[in-house]
This record gives structure tokens, sequence and C-alpha cells, in this order.
RNA sequence: CGGGGCGUAGCGUAGCCCGGCUAGCGCGCUUGCUUGGGGUGCAAGAGGUCGCGAGUUCAAAUCUCGCCGCCCCGACCA
């Protein structure tokens, strides 16, 4: 399940990739540039990611969720930019830019002016014409293809960029994890059939596991819910962690992954039973919870109750039932019933159409026939459950699904728990929280069709494009890095994506003293190998230098001292292991074949 | 948007309840000396509209009201 490197790529390549010669890419002298690194953390960060992009100077806030890129966490953020483009190339993709600033027209076209609403950032020029801010570019690019695209001849093509996004968050959070405007990768594939669009769906797959392994991110694709992107196949890219905001339901026997949104498992229906020959309605006062009707007097298990809930689903009022012991998956409920909004209906809407407050409510009578009812499919030919009687302080028992409650129609729609069984295999599921990182969708024929993007097929007929799309979010992986990697110094980058490779760390700075002489020296081999390298020149104390350096996290460090220097040596020390001497003509070389180590 | 919390120097904070301030401390910053292999030591400094605005009061960082910003939980989330 642990995205590895593929073989056939070389990530954290280090040394002889090209002369650098005198390139600004590859050198820094650390008062040249700006660190400002931070003994304590502000106090408006709380997780560990968070606070050592602030403390290792790497970013600053400017407002909630917007953020300034200081030159070294620009570096790392190309990094994976140059990463992502890299394999985004080479799976076939084409780059492009697109407009930021988007006319709400083609957002009506597609529907999406109203189901994305609430994320969509819209302004107004001066003249009063509204503008919406891409959060994504579906609709830009659908347009570029119905008008550019017109055989089968011009298919498949694949196009991506890497532009900043906007979205109007709610509530920003955590950094960059949740920001208002932030870095993506977006590409979109287009195809002249079904398998066509499948084969383009597997090599993004496959480029994702290929980024994330060249990031060092322990990322793994889950099965995932389409939301209101549409489509109908979908899988997202997760980096374990406990600070995630989404939780994955997974099988370490047999591979399975799904985010909780989609999560199934083989948990048993609720075995029939015989029972009486109709529901039977008593006397529950100030019951209202499964809770209380589980315990005394009445003693009805929470695996033998019906839950009974009101929402509201695109402005109508359905009900949905499902076990007593199960939790309602909302997103499964939209994505199975196809409604946009769902939200649960207040106590106000409840009592005039049930006739009962919630802790009471039931579908066996006095359900309006224009109330749908949706059946959670682990309550399918249960019997003897006890659920509400929509009339206050009373329950019906001896109730059967079958027989006394009209289901509108049967549906998954309980989240799954820890330590179910499988579907696929039936070893107990886990399941854990998670990042994510990227998305992949097939989006099939949705947008082509409401944009107009046909083609001329082979035999004449014109036919809406199949696409798909997939996004990375860049400022978001390059944080989910961070996550990942760091202790209780700081950061600890992969090589891959350090802002620089090596840190040269003069315990005298003073320019013709022997270590600064020696530090220049190897500054200057190693940039001209290939190698990125910052020169610690400030007039420090060592102390201050070697924290600075575990806090921002450079791979390798080498210290040049007097006292190694008297013996002929200098001091390599990689971020995550013991220090090791070498003689000072070996060093450049010495430093080339730990790089391949790491 | 609902609930909770917080805004005092670049960062972290004390003071606020119980009004009396010339607003304290640590880090950072400047200067000098010192030290020189894991955030040296000493000394002297600079730096504050106490988030903003009104009000109460002889007197407001402190009490009241309004606004703004930020953080957390929830809702939301391509």
């Amino acid at each position: 399940m642990d995205a590895t490197r593929p073989p056939n790529c070389v990530p954290n390549k280090i040394g002889n990739r090209r002369p650098a010669r005198q390139n600004a890419r590859f050198r820094m002298k650390w008062t040249q540039t700006l660190i400002p690194t931070l003994r304590e953390a502000p106090s408006d960060a709380e997780i560990v990611s968070h606070k050592l992009l602030l403390r290792a100077g790497l970013i600053r806030k400017l407002a909630g969720g917007v953020y300034t890129f200081l030159p070294l966490g620009l570096r790392s953020l190309r990094k994976v930019e140059q990463i992502v483009r890299e394999e985004m190339d080479r799976a076939g993709a084409n780059e492009v830019l697109m407009p930021a600033l988007q006319p709400p027209e083609i957002w009506e076209m597609s529907g999406r002016a109203e189901t994305a609403s609430n994320v969509l950032f819209k302004v107004k020029d001066s003249a009063g014409r509204q503008w919406f801010l891409s959060p994504t570019a579906e609709e830009v690019i659908t347009t570029v293809a119905a008008n550019e695209i017109n055989s089968y001849r011009q298919l498949p093509k694949n196009f991506y960029q890497i532009s900043l996004k906007f979205r109007d968050e709610i509530r920003p959070r955590f950094g960059l994890m949740r920001a208002k405007e932030f870095i993506m990768k977006d590409a979109y594939s287009f195809d002249a059939t079904d398998e066509g669009a499948m084969a383009s769906y597997k090599k993004m797959y496959d480029a994702y596991t290929r980024i994330f392994a060249r990031c060092g991110l322990k990322a793994f694709p889950v099965e995932a819910d389409t939301g209101v992107i549409g489509g109908n196949y979908s899988h997202e890219f997760m980096v374990p962690a406990e600070t995630g905001e989404n939780e994955v339901a997974f099988c370490e026997a047999c591979g399975y992954a799904a985010n909780i949104e989609k999560a199934t498992s083989g948990v048993p229906k609720t075995a029939a039973r015989e029972i009486g020959a109709a529901a039977e309605k008593f006397a529950t006062p100030g019951v209202v919870t499964i809770e209380a009707l589980s315990k005394e007097p009445y003693k009805v298990p929470a695996n033998r109750q019906i839950k009974t809930l009101v929402y509201i689903a695109d402005s109508q009022p359905i009900i949905i039932l499902i076990r007593g012991d199960d939790q309602l998956n909302e997103t499964k409920l939209m994505a199975k019933t196809g409604a946009v909004a769902v939200r649960p209906a207040t106590v106000d809407e409840i009592v005039p159409l049930l006739g009962a407050k919630p802790g009471s409510l039931g579908a066996v009578v006095n359900v309006p026939a224009s109330v749908k009812v949706y059946a959670d499919e682990r309550l399918q030919d249960a019997n003897d459950m006890t659920t509400g009687a929509n009339e206050d302080g009373f329950h019906f028992k001896n109730v059967s699904m079958e027989r006394d409650i009209k289901v509108s129609a049967w549906f998954d729609l309980r989240t799954v728990t820890a330590g179910e069984p499988c579907a696929k295999c039936g070893k107990p599921l886990k399941i854990r929280r998670a990042i994510e990182v990227g998305h992949v969708f097939k989006l099939g024929t949705k947008y082509s069709e409401k944009l107009n993007a046909t083609f001329l097929d082979v035999d004449g007929s014109r036919k809406p494009s199949v696409m798909g799309c997939y996004g990375i979010g860049v400022t978001r992986t390059l944080q989910a890095i961070i996550e990942q990697g760091n202790d209780k110094d700081g950061v600890i980058w992969p090589l891959s994506v350090a802002p620089y490779q090596v840190c040269i760390t003069p315990l005298a700075v003073a320019p013709e003293s022997e270590p600064m002489k020696l530090a220049e020296k190897l500054y200057a081999e190693l940039t001209a190998k290939g190698v990125e390298v910052i020169l610690d020149d400030r007039d420090e104390r060592p102390g201050v230098k070697f924290k600075d350096a575990d806090l921002v996290g450079f791979p390798i460090r080498i210290a040049i001292g007097e006292k190694a220097l008297a013996k002929g040596e200098v001091e390599i020390k990689p971020r995550t292991a013991p220090v090791q001497f070498v003689k000072i003509d070996g060093a450049v070389e010495a430093v080339l074949a730990l790089a391949k180590t790491i």
C-alpha cells in the first residue's frame, strides 16, 4: 500500500546534474538571503508542520489563510512543482496556463455556479461585472476543447497547469493545509472513448504514485467520493497523519482502502427473527435517545433499533432510516440520492411533518406520501425492531421493515467503523486520519456535454469527449512533507525537496580564516558538481548555526572547525544520522556518495 | 454561520477579576567588551496608538458598548 519509488525513476539525484558554474540556483550565502528563524512559534500555529513552516523561516502569514513564501520556502515549493511538472510531462500531459479570473457564464453552463457556490471566490470589477477567482478550471479547459478539438484524430489529449487557486474557505486552517489561496496542479484529459478515458486515468494515477514517492511522501491511493465535481470513479492520494482532515478505512490484508465517506464493509445484515403478527405501540415517556431505550426498563439493544433521521435534501424533506448502532454518512446520502445540498431538518420543520419531536420519530405511521424514505441496506429484512411512533413518548416494537415500513429506496448509507470485516477479504478494517494531497476523477461527459466539447468520431457521428480531471495540492503537499518529516529539532527534508541539499557551516567566518577558506572551496566544488549548497557565513556562535541548520532541516551539513581541520578533516553530518569525519580531499566525494543513500 | 478563546514591542508572555502605570519579563534587535563546537557572559541602549472607536470615571491595558482581526471546536470542503 505504501507508494514505493518506481524502479525506473531516479529521484533525489544529486551531483553531476549539469555544469553549474556560478549558477545562482545552486548556491547561496546565508547573509545574502533572508531566513528569519524563530525560536518560538507564533501562538496561532497549532500543528507541527505549520509551526515549522514559520519557525524555519519558510513562510509568513499576511492574513488568515494567506501566506507569503520566503526564499527558502519558495525553493522547496518550486522543487515540488518541478517534480510534478516532470512527471506530468513524462505521462504525456501538456502544460498550459489558464486564467485565474473567470467569467461566470461558463460556470452557469456547467451548473457549478450553483453547486459550487459556497466555495467560489466572487469579485466585481469597477464596471460592476462579476468574476470568479478560479478554484479549478474544468469550465475553461472544456471551453478550449470545445473550440479547438473537432476530430477523434486530435484525441486523446491531456492538459495541465500549476497555478494559484482560490477558494472562499469559511475557515482557513493549519497554515497551507486549508488556505484561501493555494498552488494547485490541475490536469484534464479528453478521450474519444470510455476505454481511452480509463487509460488516461491510469496514466495519471501512476504519475501521482511517482510524484509523491519522489517527494519522499508515504502517500497511498484510496477510493473516493466525487463530490460536486461529478463523475463516477475517483481516487484520492492520502498521506497518513493524525492531523489530517480526512479519515481513511483500509485493510492491511488485501489492500482495500477508501475514504470514510465512501468506504463500505462486509458487516452482516440484521438477522431476521420470529416476531408477532403486528407492530405494537408502547409508552416510553422521556426516552429520546437510542442509549436510553437500550437501558432499563426497555432494554432494546441499539442494533435492534431503527434510527429515524429527517433531512432537508435540496429543499425537500426526506426520512433516513439506519440501524440504532450505526451513523449516517452524509456524503453517501448525497452521492446515492443525487442531492446537491443536505442538512438535518430542524425541530420546527420536523414536528409539523411527522407529529413528533426527534427522539420519537419513526416511519411506521404518519409519514406523508410526498416524503421519501431512504433506508440503509443493513436494515433490509430486519424485523423485531423498535422505532419511534411519531408520537412523543411512544415507540413501536415488533417492527418489520418489510411489513411495516414503506421504503422508497435502499442504499448503503452508514459509516463504517474500525474492526468491521473488509468487504473484499473479511479481515478487520482499520481507520486512520490522513491528509489528502491528490485527487483523480474520471469525469465522463458531464462537462463536455454541457460546454459542447464534442468531436467527430470515425463513423462521422458527433460525440462528447470523455473527460478526467486530476488535482494535486502543491502547497499542501509541501506542508504534508514537513508534517511527515520532522523531529524535535526541526524539519527533516527529503533530499529531493530540501531548499538546499547541503549546508556548509564554517565555525569561523573571517575571510582569511582557515575554516572559511575551506568552506569557500568546498562551496565552489560542490556547486560545480550541481549540488545545491548554502554557506552559513554568519558570524554567529556554533550553537546558533547548528540549531538553525537543524531547524531548517538541510539533509547534509558540513561543519568546518579548527579541531578537525588540524587533523586534516571536516565533519559531515546527515540530518538524521551520526556525524562522520572525512579527509578534506575526500569531502566532496563523500558528500556525493552520502547523498545517494539518503 | 453556531459555540469557545485570544488581541500588550519582531516572537513568546505578565499585568486585567479588584481602575491609580513612569506598562514588567524572556527571546530577538543595536553598541561595546567578552566568549568561541549545540541558541556564551556582562554592560549600556532602541523599540509600545496596550487591535480600533465610543462611553463611564478625577483617572482606563484594566470597567461598559460597538466594530475589526486571529485561533480552536462544529457546520462546510473540488
